[in-house]
DNA sequence: TCATAAAGATTGCATTTGCAAGTATTGTAT
DNA sequence: ATACAATACTTGCAAATGCAATCTTTATGA
């Protein structure tokens, strides 16, 4: 074996260089992380989703609101389900089709939006925390790129 | 409002805006490319995660072997047991310790390896195929600071 | 040495998830 | 107008997940 040759194994190679690999890690420390901060707010990320989507457009239908965020229709009806029932949003009944419901926060669901803005801000911050502001450029661009691709 | 001004709103602009918003959306796509992927193959993610693991080292104890992949005991307990069931990994005593089994693949389990490195490859393919070698670099630098400092 | 704690692994049980089938309503084509 | 397909939403049920308790074995300290 030669001198510079390094000591690991292929498998070891691939699977710490592998982009996949690293995202998914990446986003279970995310996603137990914002777990956490919603833990005093009694909400699932699912519920943060779906109320983050509900401040940026209300009186979507259900199917509507679900594809912005690719939620499936029955997590979409369980996810309204609960937030029903904590009273943060209502359904209304759609006006020209008896079939679908129009869904709108509540007074009091509105006073928890700035909350997860807050959480949002807070746990994107420490993600880019060690980045440069040129990374941090460069790793949108690089994150645009994929996302489109992937989703045009 | 001024002419350049954007008609969005606040909120959607955060979203689409967010590093873990875009982190989760790729997750989400990987896995399901990744699933799509093993199917055929009859593993499931957790599976494959513990299979490249022993193609990386074999005869850890359970613990170890998952702890690699921050795995809690009790799924690697579980990938284990069914793995088992498919032949494909076996649990040997542990010679100095009555309490810890150690893992190794089985000469059925080394033959799907090979089969596992070629969907690495392909869903990693598919996933940079739109970046330059340059934004690959760029990708692979950024991610390996964030997890460094996630982790140690 | 003996009690007590810690480590390794498993499992019971409740919750969550997801598929597929269900109901009700609306759209489409003959 | 009628039959058939598609849409919107819900739900039953089985499988997956996760917490906490359990069992066994090993380590630690007085």
């Amino acid at each position: 074996m030669s001198k510079s040759s390094k000591t690991v194994s292929p498998a070891k190679t691939v699977r710490e260089n592998s982009f996949g690999w690293m995202t998914k890690i990446l986003c279970a420390s995310l996603d137990a992380e914002m777990r956490r901060e919603l833990k005093h707010l009694g909400l699932s990320l699912d519920q943060f989703a779906m109320l983050m989507t509900l401040a940026e457009a209300e009186g979507l239908t259900q199917t509507a609101l679900g594809s912005r965020i690719s939620m499936p229709g029955y997590a979409t009806t369980r996810t309204i389900d609960a937030l029903e029932e904590m009273r943060y949003v209502e359904r209304r009944k759609d006006e020209r089709s008896r079939r679908s419901y129009r869904i709108y926060l509540t007074d009091q669901g509105r006073t928890v939006i700035p909350g997860l803005f807050v959480i949002v801000k807070k746990v994107n911050g420490q993600l880019l925390s060690v980045l440069s502001s040129d990374e941090k450029k460069q790793l949108m661009t690089i994150y645009k790129k994929i996302v489109t691709a992937r989703f045009d």
